[in-house]
DNA sequence: TACCGCTTGTGAACGCATGCACAAAGTCGG
DNA sequence: CCGACTTTGTGCATGCGTTCACAAGCGGTA
């Protein structure tokens, strides 16, 4: 592997300047897993864990072992061959290269039932994720305390984020006002973005969006359960088709 | 393109049959994005848009073009070359494939702060999803209802899911719970599960599960607080490092 | 009717992600 | 000290998903 940039490591430590440059090339996906793979290590740790082999974390995590150790090496050869890994070596390798070390202050914007529900969401397990800050139109909720935290008034987003230096936004609000505090969160210097708006938000390219869509997720489940009664159906009533069509096939 | 079983498509319409054969070679990909598509043809058509171009559409979609038409190509030709899409005819369409014309009844367990978000979720937007059941282990909340419908204990869980042919279930509980709660619902004939518990559901291959882990999401948006603010460093400091580590750039 | 311009549908090329299989590298027992 | 065993790290092949580019097809127009 050859280092094409010669500049910029001399201050830092060799180890995180490596990591630097391998955060850049960590696929997608392999970033996702690596999330799940810190919060399972995280509870071994708890648990008195000091060791692990891919075999029984990928098993815990649910992945492939070949995956798991492909994923593991983007962060660099921090495992024994023999041995294994040390749980507690990962746990702070994964964590530096997800940036945990930072401290990612949180904006819940949109204080309904789902806002409620992630203001309360306590310290978002795994820390690192202080929600710092709750906004809504609804003048009545404004000073009242959610989860610990006072409600602003969604017309002072920008002033308060940038005087807490927000870094992630969540949108909880109704689908209508989504884009609208969209464009206010990114005004106020926020790069990150977690939408729970079933919208499709318009954001300069140097903002991240995540989306997690409820009716997505549903619909997508519902596509499986369309599809496995369909081959139910096919497969046990042969070449008639009866049944196959809005009926609920229970084997 | 080639049908390859010629059984059991005689009683049905030849384009529900026609559905049904390309239901399987839709990437899961693409399905997720259909469902996106129909969120946002639905909204067209409440507004009084009739037609609409693949161009316009995907721009709506926040996705490229040719990728639309490939997605809309999986589940048939129903575009007109020189015009676009019949808005009407896409959502009928898309929502077959997606197995909305049946009704999937849904079951929330964990009535804490997301379960009665989930609950209130008015009917999901798009419809089709009805939630008939809610279960929770205290007993002080058994009886209440919420969002309409009366909340069961959990021991009931499985008589309560056949009788109401419930298809889709919902975890909303703390994580310790989800695995057992996961396997009540597995015995009770559930075969497609939404887990929002930040746990890794160990289930039969005939069950389907979808996670939705909200720390995971923000370590993932965490991670690229961290790209970003690496290659920022990079490039504003020049070649001495200073402010790499740990220190927030806001150019 | 014949032509023109527009938009779809898709074949083909590309790139990313997954899984396999094995060499490299370490530990442990004798 | 050596050999056997275990487990990592990774080159390579395979498959899936995305993107490009263009032929095919349709409506409108003269």
């Amino acid at each position: 592997m050859v280092s094409q940039r010669g500049e910029g490591e001399t201050t830092t430590t060799p180890a995180e300047a490596a990591d630097k440059e391998r955060a850049r090339a960590i696929p997608e996906a392999a970033v996702a897993r690596l999330a799940v793979y810190l919060r399972v290590l995280s509870g071994m740790a708890e648990s008195g864990v000091t060791a692990v082999s891919s075999e029984e974390l990928s098993q815990a995590a649910g992945v492939n072992a070949a995956k798991l150790r492909k994923d593991l090496s983007y962060i660099g050869s921090y495992g024994t061959r023999g041995v294994g890994y040390d749980v507690e070596v990962l746990v702070s390798h994964i964590e530096r290269i997800l940036g945990l070390t930072r401290n990612h202050s949180v904006a819940v914007v949109g204080i309904g039932n789902l806002g409620h529900a992630l203001a309360n969401y306590g310290g978002f397990p795994g820390r690192g994720f202080p929600v710092t800050a709750l906004f809504d139109v609804d003048a009545d909720l404004v000073g009242i305390p959610v989860g610990g935290i006072p409600v602003n008034h969604i017309d002072e987003i920008t002033a308060i984020c940038l005087e807490r230096e927000v870094s992630i936004g969540v949108i909880a609000t109704p689908p209508p006002a989504a884009q609208s505090v969209c464009d206010r969160l990114v005004s106020a210097g926020v790069q990150c973005i977690l939408n729970f708006a079933p919208v499709v938000l318009q954001v300069p390219d140097n903002v991240e969006v995540r989306k997690v869509d409820l009716a997505v997720e549903m619909q997508i489940l519902s596509f499986h359960v369309a599809r496995r009664a369909d081959e139910a159906a096919s497969v046990s009533v042969g070449n008639n088709g009866l049944g196959v069509d809005g009926m609920v096939i229970r084997p």
